[in-house]
DNA sequence: CGGGGTCTTGATAGCTCTCAAGGGTCGTGG
DNA sequence: CCACGACCCTTGAGAGCTATCAAGACCCCG
């Protein structure tokens, strides 16, 4: 697990953001895309396996990520992980330490990854002078508390191959979403992500896997996944989609 | 499934809400207070198994716990249900429905239950002349964040008696902080229930929960659960504990 | 007294884990 | 160039955990 870059000066100014124009998100007034981007200092780079945040850190930032994928995580003592969630562009990161305090969970970098970097202290000056801002920020809350939703049904009560057929459908949903993959979307994970997500063993994962792959649903490629048939693997999930709607952009 | 009666006027004002001087929660300013009070509509009472708002439901309304137990659950097409969390007194209810739109899952009472019904559209209000309130909405939404993190632990990670172990601890641990159990903590549950958190079977949720018997950590009485040791629960299950802080009412 | 809900227990089937071993790729150093 | 280690993917076999099936006890209530 290699260290985080250091945080180099900003280079994408929020009124660019490459991010901004996509359909996914709401257009911000003048008003709100200034703070924002006032509220920015600056951005971080990561290399894939890098530490975000750590669980237990105390002074965490409060980020959201430009490019790249990574993923959340806690651990038990004897060293059993598993997987929360997985962030993508667009995606706050820290919230829940720059909000209560401390993180419990870390943070992990998939790929190459691209960080905004934010103020967290300004945040009570973003409740106070933009409500709107503020909503969004519960808004953003909410959506991963949904996601959390989906997550604990599909553990405890979707099958093994469910529970892949599942986890592909969604992340190849948020990834199309956020305009990643021309043509078929590849998915930077290895079989043991997916296995600490999906809280089977590595042997089995891989086992489950091969089926999803000999139905001609999904290729492995070594260190990511390229989804074939999203729609099936939804079915076979029994995942109704995500009726994701267009959403803020902090 | 016996439907919800309907509201009835209102009855304990705010300002002299039972829960308040609870060390948990954090002291409201006056205006804070006054809001709140006005942000109030009345109240609602709900028997065990009512339905208090349905999946898929668009015009939810937004509530808190005043008193009783209730749980979030969501269900696949077959009918498989996986119980997502636990609502007790000073819970929001509603929240996901109130600031995305629509009901991703259900509420269903565990106990008698008394909800304080809030005005859903005024919660812009809330945000624009309360940021202070603004903000700790988004902090309980935070806070429910993380209790479905470690759910996901649990879930994905934990075996089938430290799963038990861990939910009852963390039940323990949340009525405690709310005034509910002089002396024992008795916890208004069926086995059923257990096992539709935990992602496990009836019968094996019942073999599991024999052997915390027969350890003299619990007792089962019957459509609910009594806690005999909370902390050999937390040990069992390997879990720290909730590192609960003051938080917020409304 | 019957019926429904809850809790309990044993037996068997089936799913998942662990153990073990091997192949492949990639980057590094001899 | 080749050896080597590290990491990733794959597969088989047997053990272990969990689901399902089945049956019965208990309680409350109409």
């Amino acid at each position: 697990m290699s260290l985080v870059l250091p945080s180099t000066g900003r280079r994408v100014p929020c009124e660019q953001c490459p991010l901004r124009p996509l359909p996914t998100f709401r257009d911000f007034t003048v008003p709100e895309l200034k703070f924002v981007s006032s509220f920015k200092t600056g951005e971080m780079t990561a290399e894939p396996g890098a530490a975000i945040v750590s669980e237990g850190a105390h002074s965490a930032h409060l980020y959201t990520v430009l490019s790249g994928w990574a993923f959340r995580f806690k651990t038990l003592d004897d060293g059993r992980r598993q997987i929360l969630n997985y962030l993508l562009p667009g995606d706050l990161v820290g919230l829940q330490g720059s909000i209560i305090g401390e993180m419990e969970h870390s943070v992990e970098a998939l790929s190459p990854l691209v960080l905004c970097v934010f103020q967290r202290d300004r945040l009570d000056e973003l409740f106070r002078n933009h409500p709107g801002l503020g909503f969004d920020v519960t808004w953003l809350a909410s959506r991963e508390e949904r996601m959390l939703d989906d997550h604990l049904l599909s553990l405890g009560r979707r099958t093994a191959i469910e529970r892949a057929a599942y986890l592909l459908a969604f992340l190849h949903e948020r990834a199309i979403a956020v305009g990643l993959g021309k043509g078929n979307v590849q998915i930077p994970l290895t079989q043991q992500h997916v296995a600490d997500t999906l809280g089977l063993s590595i042997v089995h994962t891989n086992k489950t896997l091969r089926k999803l792959t000999n139905r001609g649903l999904i290729r492995w490629l070594g260190r990511s996944c390229e989804i074939l048939d999203a729609g099936e693997l939804a079915r076979v999930a029994g995942w109704d989609g995500p009726a994701e709607r267009v959403r803020p952009l902090i």
